[in-house]
Order: C-alpha cells, then sequence, then structure tokens
DNA sequence: GATGAATGAGTCTTCATTCAT
DNA sequence: AATGAATGAAGACTCATTCAT
C-alpha cells in the first residue's frame, strides 16, 4: 500500500475530513438525512459550513460518502468471513461471528445503512441504493457458493443455495434488530443461529 | 360495527380522505416523504392544497395515517391468518401464505413500512415507529405462541420461542425482498420456507 | 386584441406581476442586478419573497422579463416612429423626436439597458443581450432603408446606410447620455442633431 | 520621472502586481466583476488567493485600480492626439485615428469601460464611475477646444463646441462598437466619419 | 512576500401552512 | 368544504477575507 508517502497536509485533511464524517454520522444515524443541516454537521464537527464544502461538493456527497466508505469497510470485512479457509461450517459460522460483531459495533451505521438499502432511501440522487445492494448481492453470492460447495459434498440438501444464503442472513439480521429493539432479553450467538438454521427445529 | 348511520356527507367525506391518502401512498412510496410536497399531494389527488388541511392536520399527521391505517389492515390480516384454527404447522403455513399475499400485493405500502421500522423513519416527531413496532411485536408474539404450543406438545426442540418467530419471519422478509429486488430469478414459496425452516437443511 | 376577457383573477395576477417589476426596476437600475435582494424586491414591491417565485422562475428570470418587456416597447415605439410616412426627413425627425421623448421619460430603464447592451450584461445566462442587441440592428436597418431611399432619390450622398444610420443614432445617444450626466447646460434637440449630421458643420 | 531606482525587489513587486492586473482583466472583461471570484483570478495569476490582498485591500481595490491605470494610459494617449499640434482638422483626424486604433487593440478594457461610464457600474462603492466621467470630460473639452478654435477661425459655423466635440465622439463610438458586434461587413475609417461629420451627407 | 485552509455572513430558493373568498 | 394566492421561516451553498505557517 502506497499510504505511507502522505504529506503532513494531507494527512490533516483526511483526518478532517474523517471527524466530519464521524460529526455526520453521529447527527445523521440520529436523525436521518433530511433533518440534519449543514449547519448541525458543521457544529458537531467544529468547522466552519464553509469548511465542509471543501470537503465534500454537497450535502448529497458528503451523506453518499459516509455511507459509501463504511459500507466498504462491512463489505470487505464480511467478504474476507467467509473466505476465511476450513470447512462449509467453519466459513458459515466465522461470517455469522463477524456479522453479528459488525453490527454490534456499528450499530449507528446499522441504522443508515438498512434506511438505504431497505426502505426509505428513496434513491438521494439514484444509485446510492443500487451500489449497496450490489455489494449485499456479493455477499449472498459468496455464501450461496459455500452453499453449493456443501451440497456438492452432500453436506446440505439441494435446495437453491441463493435462496439459503438469504434465508441465512435474513435470521441473523431479523434476531440482531430483535436485540436492537428490545436488548438482551432473548440472548442468542451463532451457534443459536445455526441451531436454528440448520434443521434442529423439530424434535427428532 | 357502527358504519352503518354514515350521512351522504360523512361518506363522501371519508371517501375524500380516502382519495388522499392513496395519492399520498403513490407519492410517498415513490419519493419518500421529504421529497414529496404538499402541492404535489394536492395534485395527485384533485384536491386544492388547502383542501388536504380540512382532512389532516398537517403533512405529518397525514403521512401517519397513511401508515398507521394502511399497517393496522396489515396487522388484523396476519393476526387472523395465525389464529386461523388447526394445528400448529398449519397455523404457521397461513401466516407465511398471507404474509408473501399481503407483501406482493402491497409493494407499495411495504417500501414505506420498512423505512419506518427498519431505518430511515427517524422519528418524524417521534411515536410512529414505535406504534409500528409495537404491532409487529404482537404479531411476532402471537408466532411465539404457537412456537411455545409446538414445543410444550413436543413438536418443537425447546429453543426460545420468540427468537423462532422472529428467525421465521426474518427468513420470509428476507426471501420476500429478494424477490423484489430481482424477480422470479429464485423462486419460493410458503413450502419452501417450512423447508428450510424446519429443519430440512442437512442432508439426513 | 383578445385581451377583454381576462377574469379577475387574471387581472390581478398581472396587475401584482406589473408592481412586482416596477419595484425591480426601480432597484436594479439603482444598484444593478448582483447587488440588489429578492428580499429587496420583496420588501419594495409589497410582496413575500415567495411570493415572487410565483411569478417569476428565479432572479435572473425576474431581470430578464423586465429588461425585454421594456425594451419591447421601446423596440415597437421606435419602429412606428420611423414607419410614421412622410419622407425621408420626416421620418428622420420624427425617429429623433421619439428616441430622446423615450430616453428621457425612462431614464431608469435606460440605464439598464445600457448596461446590458453595452457593457457589463455578461450574459446572465448568455442570451439577453444578444436579443436585445437584434432589436436594435432591427431599428437600424429600418432607419437605414430610410437613407436608401433618401440616396436613391439622390437626396443624401451615396455612402453605407447602415453607417449613416449608425452615426446618427450614436450622435442621439452620445447628446442623451451628455444631458443625462450634466443636465440643461448644453441644451439640444432633433433639430440641432439633424443640424449637426446634415452636413451644416462646416462654415458655408 | 523618477522611476529609475526602483531595486529588484520593487520592480518585482511591481511586475507581479501587472501580472495580477492583467490576469483580472482577462477574467473580468469575460464575465464581469460579480461572476469572477478572487479563487479564479488567483488561479489566472498562479498566485495564491492570500496574495492578491498583499498588492490590493480588497476585491474592488483591484478592481478599480484595473480600471483607472488602462483608462489613465488612454486618456493621456487621446489628450497627447488631440494635442499633436497642425490645425484643427488635423487634431480631429488624429483623435480619431488614435480612438480608433486604441478602440481596436483594447478590446477587452473597451467592454469594461463602458461597463462602468455607460451602464452596469451602479458605482462599485461610488466614486469609480464619476471618475471615469470626468477624465472623458476633459477629452471632450479639450475637443471642444478645437472646436471653438475653428469656430473662431469662421472654419465651422456657430454650433455649441461642446455638443460638436460630444457628437463627434458619439459617432466614432457608434461606428465602433458597430464593428465589434458586426464584424467588417460595413468598414469606416477616421475619414468616413470626417466625411458624414463635417457636412456631406447631403448630396450637394 | 507567499500560501491556502478556514471562516461565516449573506443569498437564493423552497415549501408547509394560513386565510380571505 | 373547497380554493389557491400569499406568506416567511429555514436551509443549502458561495465567496471575500483572514491568518498561522
Amino acid at each position: 500500500m502506497e499510504e505511507k508517502k502522505l504529506s503532513r497536509k494531507e494527512r490533516e485533511f483526511l483526518r478532517h475530513r474523517q471527524e466530519i464524517l464521524e460529526s455526520a454520522l453521529e447527527l445523521f444515524s440520529e436523525k436521518g438525512f433530511h433533518n440534519i443541516t449543514m449547519h448541525q454537521i458543521a457544529g458537531e464537527s467544529e468547522f466552519a459550513v464553509g469548511t465542509l464544502y471543501k470537503f465534500f461538493a454537497n450535502k448529497e456527497d458528503l451523506y453518499k460518502a459516509l455511507i459509501l466508505e463504511k459500507s466498504d469497510e462491512f463489505h470487505s470485512t464480511l467478504m474476507k468471513a467467509i473466505d476465511s479457509g476450513g470447512d462449509e461450517m467453519e466459513c458459515i459460522r466465522g461470517f455469522l461471528d463477524t456479522h453479528i460483531t459488525l453490527f454490534m459495533e456499528n450499530l449507528k451505521f446499522v441504522r443508515l445503512y438498512f434506511a438505504e438499502t431497505r426502505g426509505a432511501s428513496f434513491n438521494i440522487r439514484a444509485g446510492l441504493d443500487e451500489e449497496l445492494r450490489d455489494r449485499y448481492d456479493q455477499i449472498l453470492e459468496k455464501l450461496a457458493d459455500i452453499f453449493k460447495r456443501g451440497i456438492r459434498k452432500k453436506l446440505f440438501k439441494k435446495l437453491d443455495p441463493l435462496l439459503m444464503a438469504t434465508a441465512l442472513d435474513g435470521i441473523t439480521r431479523a434476531l440482531l434488530f430483535q436485540r436492537l429493539d428490545h436488548g438482551d432479553e432473548h440472548p442468542f450467538d451463532a451457534d443459536m443461529i445455526i441451531k436454528i438454521f440448520f434443521g434442529q427445529v423439530f424434535e427428532e
């Protein structure tokens, strides 16, 4: 990586940019895109309004940068987690663990993310939601590949692998949101998800 | 119910109110709360702006009415579906069938609904999302009751029933959104969901 | 003319529009496009800012309307004056009289007009100055036609008629601006212009 | 003049100042005072914004310097041209030749100049236009003196000499602008202006 | 003198809401 | 109830100017 030779100026620039994004995340995640003003972001980040516009062309651009950069992190973390070697069940467990951790450690971003993919994104000048959806589909496809391998090995039943991936992720999200709304009344972990998903619902 | 003795005036009032809500649904579902103006709703519904304010105190009120009334329909339809007698598996299948149908037949509203519960609702003056979440929790609890009964009958394993309900609903939603985004590339139905959920993932 | 059947609403609309344009002329002619705010125009015209935007799409649009509508008046008044029958010298005298009157009675607009044609128009989104220049060229050409006729009749020398028209108008403008800046220290009228232009400068 | 003993530093200072003014002329003449930012001038002149403020107190000051210095050149060139000895007609011809040359060789500045004297100057904090008008009046008066002399010698008719000067200059400007807008379709030179002005319009 | 990042007052413009008809 | 012209508060964005390096 050639990130080394940044001049002091450049490093400072990036640090300031990051500070703005963090303040913006704080605010947007709390009240949403339309209920936050550039003045509020300026106040929170302790820059002047004009300064925000040195870093981002406009409010929308700032918002997009925020969403896309964070979701890139998510995406690559999850991709790596699925890849992490081992047999199919280990891959899946790795994915679930990472997914849960990522979600719990980035609750603020998560709200924003789901606003954009499921729901009220309403296409802040189109494209953001699609781009996010693409990233998500890549995750699902990678997960589906794991299922495909499992099916070939006769480990899993012969169901549509993408649907299986979708379902597994659906359970995970649902439980996470459940926890988000209601706290630890109904605790769960990767194991529990695996237990539910991998056929141990019926009493044998 | 006492809906009978409505005068012509009253019936007309309600009809106009309904027309406004339908126009608003059309527009809000397309562009979101903040990107639609009262003038646009007036235009679409063929009333004057001022008239909208005879029916709703303000824009937010109109929006809330729209969301709450539709979600009441959903709520009672789903509650009835779960209740529909029969054994546990029949209840669950009924719920799934109804869920799928409801979703597919009300795509416009669904977008709006998820915007409000998962994501960018950002509390249009607080409360809407909580109220919706309550309704949803009622559904989940009713579904959990089914699981509870099933566990008592030793039909299902002894897992947290609410988590099971949450997981089942999570799968359903995930598959439905999958269909919403990608069409019929990966078809599924209530049976498939049951197959995935009730332990037939592992090859026996 | 079908201007009769305007409804009361329509008449009121046009009256309000006119009031706004008059206030705008007052202000723009004093300080120029960039030094006047929409709030000032609102204040002067006793409407709210928002109301201005019911009549004009934006500040620029308001400005263009102002310039173009007034210059249409000027244009048609001058065209008629040149046409007014009679022999060549009568046409020319008619044009000069009208030009002088028009100028003196519309000093506010005149400043704005020359800002747009000669000088700092700087193309408020291009086109305004060209459109004005076109109108002016039409006047000059009509005037040149008079000279052409005069030349054919051997009344005038065989010089380029357009240049003669341009020169005559140049004298007129120069004297008018002279009066504008210095008042009546050096009085003149159409006769004087004719005397100067038509060769009575040299002592015979 | 005492311009000799400038140190290297001082000479450099003046050179840089000149570079800035030239870049500013380029830009202002193209788009006008309000449509050009200090950053653009900085960019064009290859100095930093802050540096511009070492040379000029503010944007307006820079603009004024630009206009006044160039117009000083014009003024003194024209004054000399009128003075250039010889009889009245030679003075006038000299003035016309110089006027035409000056105009054609400084088109960029000319646009700006007329923006300031005729039209949209709108008193960039008052005074600039008046100062320019003064200079112009001096020229006219000097030219009027020539006419006065001519009248005394019974060379010219007894008309108000200032009006004659104004008219002569008006013709010249009008023809020059005609050329500016339409190119060489209607060519002319000092002779033509003299022919028109000095009574050779009527066929004898 | 030179730099350019940061500032924030000032502008245009939008849109929910009101009210006289 | 219905209308829609009028309102003005609020927000995105620009740009002249400053100042620490």
